[in-house]
DNA sequence: CTACCTTCACTTTTT
DNA sequence: GTGAAGGTAG
């Protein structure tokens, strides 16, 4: 057993421990990936047969790289072990299950972006008020009661709830709630936490799929279980209930997912469910030199709510962190780019060795532009994924009515696009029909003479053929063949190369990507069945670094905190460090939630290794506008011992970030504009105030009194006419016959315009 | 019905 | 500053 030889004591207790319950509460980078890894190879060295081992993870991202290192330790018999998230994980068992619990076993997944759509659709139909609604709001709701394991119906028996609703004059939300579950149910579709909720009433109401479960899962393994909700909880719970084999993995200071519901109580009380769990304590950290372990510790003692624990490095005592003050964002994104090119040179590092982190994905832009200046390479992590792309998600969206045609988010999503000339009036009446025959809007279009006049009628089971000549092309071919004919028929690929402009060019290549990453799977020889259904399943799971293909490239990585977990890098950039941004306006009302912002930032900072830098601005732009900012509060909460300030000279008494702010500001923004070697455009100065952009329109052309329009049908160019809105202007030219007879008219307000004569209703000024 | 223009909300974090 | 949503001219 070589692998047990790298381990440190309570490493190695925790990987031989096999049996019963188990609780690691793994410190930042105390080798908490590497005891799950060998406990699971040990596990198969043992004779455990890996079909019968459960890992859950909380990312994509985790399972993968867990996978290759259990992978490079057993071989290939890895394969087989059950790794994943929990929503890909139990989607692979309701594709099996669901049908117990009345739903189609090919559903559809809705994403976020599905599930806000409905909703806003009921609200409209409901005739509620979006504000007092909001369609954020109101989907948290319905999530959070999801998971916890409120069903629509306890949401209305319940006298608390609907007292709490009506006081706040939400009254109809419990409605609101059992329509939208409604409506997912009759599409056949469900969203993120139904995976998990629908999990659960199928464990609940077929005790004989339970037992199934419990029985194949002999093994089960949690990793970052301080972020589960309890809904997760409770499925895990049950799992285990005959094998008690179950080992959770985490660390309570890493909780950082409490705005979706995950529940820190779930491993602070693990002890109390399972008495006779063993206990086992990682609390060397392998990864940082003393001083960042250090500072990320005297920030987390700021805490309550923890579990007991001393994490300590017997690393080098290291670089004292490095704090960074800059007037703006964007000059804060300069002196990070330049550090990072002194620090690449100084020390012969590699690009891959820098990491910016920043707490909102809003973050980037400045330090993009900055790096981008410098000619540094650099990978952006996160914000939109390749499959939240507009494109992608229309071609998609023909892929899911393919299969589902109850699919109502994918049905009002490409009904009319490319254009097909069926308008809003149109669907709402597809949409009113729909609900009074309790049919599906496919449903109604398949019957379209039924229910709507002839034109209309005519366009729209045009496309419910198109649609059902997809899926009987798709029955028969590969996924890539099918994807190719839908994408060409539908007119979306068409569509998409007849735009020249640069967003359509990209646009088009996406969708190449898309098809070639389908032709992929095609070919792939480790699956049986593939077709383009089977491609479809997951998809609404995947995220950005799934569609990675592992290019190596050498770039600094630019992420969101939240993101960076279970990540490390030798040199790390904290920005942003302000008031208001970090910690969050939003977490600034409850302790809890400042709690989690603290969390979060002992994250961040335990991802360096070797040197961390942090930084703040005293004003950046936000919503277009520029703020000024005051240093973040945790700033403060670090022992200025571990601290070097480069921008005060001698650091002075009490609060070294408050303290002659003014002055400080001043003195900075001077010795800035005046040194040398600038690549970049002038720093603005901070402009207090308003910036007013004036209209072009702002003034509206006042009619002469007595406006009428004219018969303009013999207009001539070099005639002179008044538009209600556009004001006087002369005829410059005349195309077309009648009656669609196209003028080009110079307006001596606003400019050129062209207008269709038929329409344009225009006095002819007489000279 | 479509295209364009104006307005407004938006910034917490992700499966 | 950006993107979505709603309004209105053509």
């Amino acid at each position: 057993m070589d692998y047990l030889k790298g381990l440190n004591t309570s490493q190695r207790q925790a990987v031989e421990q096999t049996q019963g319950p188990v609780m690691i509460v793994a410190g930042a980078g105390s080798g908490k990936t590497r005891v799950i890894t060998y406990r699971v190879a040990h596990l198969i060295s043992k004779g455990v047969d890996p079909f019968q081992i459960l890992v859950l993870t909380f990312t994509n991202k985790a399972a993968k790289e867990m996978r290759e290192r259990i992978m490079k330790v057993v071989g290939a018999e890895a394969k087989n072990i059950w790794m994943g998230t929990f929503h890909s994980v139990f989607a692979k068992i309701l594709r099996v299950e669901a049908h117990k619990i009345g739903y189609p076993n090919n559903f559809t997944i809705y994403d976020t972006d599905d599930s806000k759509s409905l909703i806003k659709a009921i609200l409209k139909e409901m005739n509620l008020d979006d504000k007092l609604y909001n369609p954020n709001f109101v989907y948290g709701r319905i999530s959070m009661c999801k998971n916890n394991l409120i069903s629509a119906a306890e949401y209305n028996q319940n006298e608390q709830i609907q007292a709490e609703d009506f006081s706040t004059g939400r009254g109809m939300l419990g409605k609101v709630y059992e329509t939208y579950a409604a409506r997912c149910f009759k599409a056949g579709a469900m969203d993120f936490d139904d995976l998990l909720f629908k999990t659960n009433v199928l464990l609940k109401e077929h005790p004989d799929v339970l037992h199934k479960y419990q029985h194949k899962f002999k093994y089960l393994m949690v990793d970052e279980y301080q972020d589960t909700n309890f809904s997760q909880y409770l499925i895990v719970k049950k799992l285990a209930a005959v094998n008690y084999n179950l080992c959770v993995v985490g660390d309570d200071a890493q909780s950082i997912y409490g705005f979706r519901g995950a529940n820190i109580q779930n491993i602070l009380n693990f002890q109390k469910d399972y008495p006779d769990v063993k206990i086992y304590k990682l609390e060397q950290n392998y990864r940082s030199t003393q001083n960042i372990v250090n500072v990320a510790n005297s920030i987390i003692a700021n805490n309550k709510n923890q579990l007991d624990k001393n994490v300590f490095s017997e690393n080098d005592i290291g670089d004292k962190i490095k704090i960074t003050r800059s007037f703006s964002d964007n000059e804060e994104g300069k002196s990070v780019a330049e550090s990072i090119l002194q620090e690449r040179s100084n020390n012969a590092l590699n690009w891959s060795d820098f990491a910016i982190l920043y707490r909102t994905n809003a973050q980037s832009r400045s330090m993009e532009e900055a790096l981008r200046k410098l000619s540094i390479p650099y990978k952006i992590y996160g914000g939109l994924s390749f499959y939240q792309r507009k494109e992608i998600k229309d071609l998609i969206a023909y892929f899911r009515l393919t299969f589902n045609p109850s699919d109502e988010e994918a049905f009002k999503r490409v009904i009319n696009y490319p254009a097909r000339g069926i308008g809003k009036t149109t669907i709402d009446k597809i949409i009113v029909a729909a609900d009074q025959q309790n049919q599906t809007m496919f449903e109604i279009i398949s019957d379209a003479a039924q229910h709507l006049d002839n034109r209309a009628a005519l366009s729209v089971s045009n496309f419910a053929t198109t649609i059902k000549s997809f899926a009987a092309v798709a029955k028969n071919s590969s996924a890539y063949d099918a994807a190719l004919h839908i994408a060409q028929h539908s007119g979306l690929l068409k569509d998409l190369y007849d735009d020249k402009s640069v967003e359509g060019l990209s646009r088009y290549e996406n969708i190449q990507e898309l098809l070639n990453g389908i032709k992929e799977f095609s070919e792939r020889e480790d699956i049986e069945d593939k077709g383009l259904d089977v491609f479809m399943q997951d998809i609404a799971l995947l995220t950005n670094d799934d569609n990675d293909k592992g290019d190596n490239k050498d770039t600094v990585s630019l992420m969101t905190i939240h993101s960076s977990k279970g990540l490390e890098f030798p040199q790390v950039y904290i920005v942003g460090l302000e008031e208001n941004l970090f910690p969050s306006q939003m977490a600034l009302n409850s302790r809890a939630d400042l709690e989690e912002e603290r969390r979060l930032f002992y994250v961040a900072i335990t991802r360096a290794e070797k040197k961390l830098h942090i930084s703040y601005a005293t004003s950046r732009f936000k919503f277009g506008s520029l703020i000024n900012c005051e240093p973040s509060r945790f700033l403060d909460e670090i022992d200025p011992k571990y601290l070097e300030l480069d921008f005060v000279k001698k650091a002075p008494a009490g609060n070294p970030f408050f303290e002659n702010e003014r002055t400080q500001w001043q003195s900075k923004t001077s010795s800035s504009n005046t040194s040398s070697g600038d690549y970049f455009s002038k720093p603005k100065p901070p402009v207090a105030g308003k910036v007013k952009t004036t209209s072009l329109l702002a003034k509206a052309h006042v009619p002469t009194e007595g406006f009428t329009p004219d018969d303009t049908s013999n207009l001539q160019v070099g005639e002179e006419v008044e538009h209600e809105r556009f004001g006087f202007g002369k005829v410059i030219n005349l195309e077309g016959s009648k009656p669609d007879i196209k003028a080009t008219i110079f307006f001596k307000e606003i400019g050129q315009k062209q207008l269709l004569l038929k329409f344009a209703k225009l006095r002819i000024v007489k000279n």
